[in-house]
RNA sequence: GCGCCUCUAGCUCAAUGGCAGAGCAACGGACUCUUAAUCCGCAGGUUCGGGGUUCAAGUCCCCGGAGGCGCACCA
């Protein structure tokens, strides 16, 4: 066993280092000292000298070691990749030229009994990377930048929230009755009342009680959990921010979200001119405003509208390719062509509007047509970012909408919403004019970092569970090896840690 | 769920059906200015698992597992 310190002091980070002492000669000693503390990632022994690439969150500093000067010189230069150091001594530049910290001291502050991939390569098994993320961060510089990347944008975004007057809330997790969205929750059983509870599925019902509760303008930023498949971009718990503005419609939506994203990617990367998956993507306001009615028609060419008798509208859907359901309405099978022809075309950023009533439960009815409903989703790189209403506001409609919504999941369609009689009650003590907003931060993030995958911006996101290997009545090893680490291997380690 | 592809040393990858290999890491040694240090040496394998064809299987066939990509699902 090796025994390691309880904490080290240490005086400055890497990239502190090689700031303050950057103008220092080859050669010349600087005369201060520093304590730094990272792991080794490289190794350069030579003779009664060694050279090593101490890496911390900040960046990397050499360790430039000597016998004579470096306590327990020999044991420093059997320091093996990836062991975690801390060293003191003095700012020197190298006579070659690289600025290092000359140790005088160190500690040994953890070791690592597992080595971490192909110095040069890294680690690029997929299976490696995601189910043992800690190896893929300290692998791999990409993986570091983009979880980093998505932890200031999502700082940027509340202090830009905040700065507008908004208010961060909280709401529950746990739902009696899934609602919000059009998706199949997950389920769990709550035992002290024994009632079987589900994870949340949007915050969207309980957020707009709290407008009716007086905040006039309030945003969640949050987990939500929808059990359906895997894909490049759908993970079963993802964030997003979901945002309500009392006195505002959808067309005030628009500009909060057209100001966020493109102020966002200026915060983040300096410009609204991205490069995404080597296309050019341009987020410089203002954004194209189309109705989803005109979009489809002209990437059709049909005279489409969800005035369009259905059996027109169904022949067209089917003639693209959408197995159509006998329940569907023109509103569903106008929204259906549209995904089918439409959506994914979208490159530059583009709110779509005025989606039919159908599909839009818990959206308020257009102002000028009754078959359409004041919702935008704003599409950007055939992906949907954002999707948004003039909230329904009132209660005798809105109780409406969910009956539909209950006879369509009695006539099978699982995912469709279930009656939420406090939500309806909520809205009867009244909810004023209502703008609300949600937007997803995985994808968000995937834009601004240029990743093709939803896992890249997701810390630990959901694989399939390891395999287990050797369940008979012995519980011997399979052939699993890394992958399949049972209890034992873990503890030993794959590699001894004899030294 | 469907289709195509992949799985070999700790990592990254080789091997016309004919002795399972290299680089890096690890381990032992040399080296007082290295930068993926270099040099010498040593060790490392249930070729994902099981079955089959064959004189001979990492390679071909079948079953299973894990993963990737695409489709479907995700209004």
């Amino acid at each position: 066993m090796t025994t390691v310190p309880y904490r080290f002091d240490q005086t400055a980070d890497a990239a502190e280092v090689v700031a303050r002492w950057s103008g220092l000669a080859a050669g010349e000693e600087s005369g201060d000292q520093v304590s730094v503390a990272g792991r080794i990632m490289l190794s350069r022994p030579q003779g009664r000298l060694a050279f090593a690439e101490l890496r911390d969150s900040s960046g990397a500093v050499q360790l430039f070691a000597l016998d004579g000067v470096t306590r327990d010189f020999d044991a420093f230069k059997r320091l093996r990749l990836g062991d975690w150091v801390g060293a003191s001594g003095e700012v020197v530049r190298t006579r070659r030229g690289e600025l290092s910290v000359k140790i005088a001291d160190w500690v040994l502050l953890a070791e690592a009994r597992r080595g971490f991939g192909d110095k040069w390569r890294g680690v690029t098994d997929v299976e490696t990377r995601f189910r043992q993320r800690e190896v893929d961060l300290w692998a791999n510089a990409e993986s570091r930048r983009t979880l980093l990347l998505r932890s200031q944008l999502v700082r940027r975004m509340r202090e830009r929230l905040w700065d507008k007057g908004f208010v961060e809330v909280e709401t529950p997790i746990l739902h009696p009755i899934p609602g919000g969205a059009h998706a199949r929750p997950f389920v769990t059983h709550f035992r002290a009342l024994d009632m079987d509870v589900f994870l949340r599925i949007a915050p969207e019902l309980y957020l707009k009680r709290l407008v009716v509760g007086g905040f006039e303008k309030v945003f969640e930023i949050g987990r939500l959990f929808r059990n359906e498949g895997l894909s490049p971009r759908h993970n079963p718990e993802f964030t997003t921010l979901e945002l309500y503005q009392a006195y505002a419609d959808y067309h005030d939506m628009m500009a909060i979200v057209e100001e966020l994203v493109s102020g966002l990617a200026l915060d983040i990367l300096g410009t609204t001119s991205l490069t995404y998956q080597g296309r050019p993507l341009d987020l410089t306001p203002p954004w194209r405003r189309a109705t989803l009615t005109e979009l489809v028609a002209s990437e059709t060419g049909l005279d489409v509208s969800v005035h369009s008798p259905r059996d027109t509208l169904e022949k067209w859907a089917r003639d693209a390719g959408v197995e159509v359901e006998r329940s569907w309405g023109p509103g569903k099978l106008l929204l259906e062509l549209y995904e089918k022809t439409t959506e994914g075309g979208l490159w530059d950023p583009v709110f779509v509007y005025d989606y039919p009533k159908e599909v839009s439960p818990l959206a308020r009815v257009h102002r000028d047509d009754p078959m359409l409903a004041e919702r935008f989703e704003q599409v950007v790189a055939g992906r949907e970012l954002v999707n948004a209403f003039s909230e329904l506001v009132d209660p005798d409609e809105q109780l409406v909408r969910f009956e539909e919504q209950a006879a369509a999941r009695d006539a099978g369609d699982e995912d469709a919403m279930v009656v939420d009689t406090d939500y309806v009650r909520a809205l009867q003590h009244g909810l004023p004019p209502t703008g609300g907003l949600g937007l997803g931060i995985d994808r968000l993030v995937m834009l601004f970092s240029d990743t093709a995958h939803i896992r890249e911006v997701i810390s630990f996101p959901m694989m399939r569970p390891e395999r287990v290997e050797g369940a008979t009545a012995e519980g011997e090893e399979g052939a699993g090896g890394d992958q399949g680490a049972t209890p034992e291997e873990v503890a030993t380690g794959a590699v001894d840690g004899a030294r």
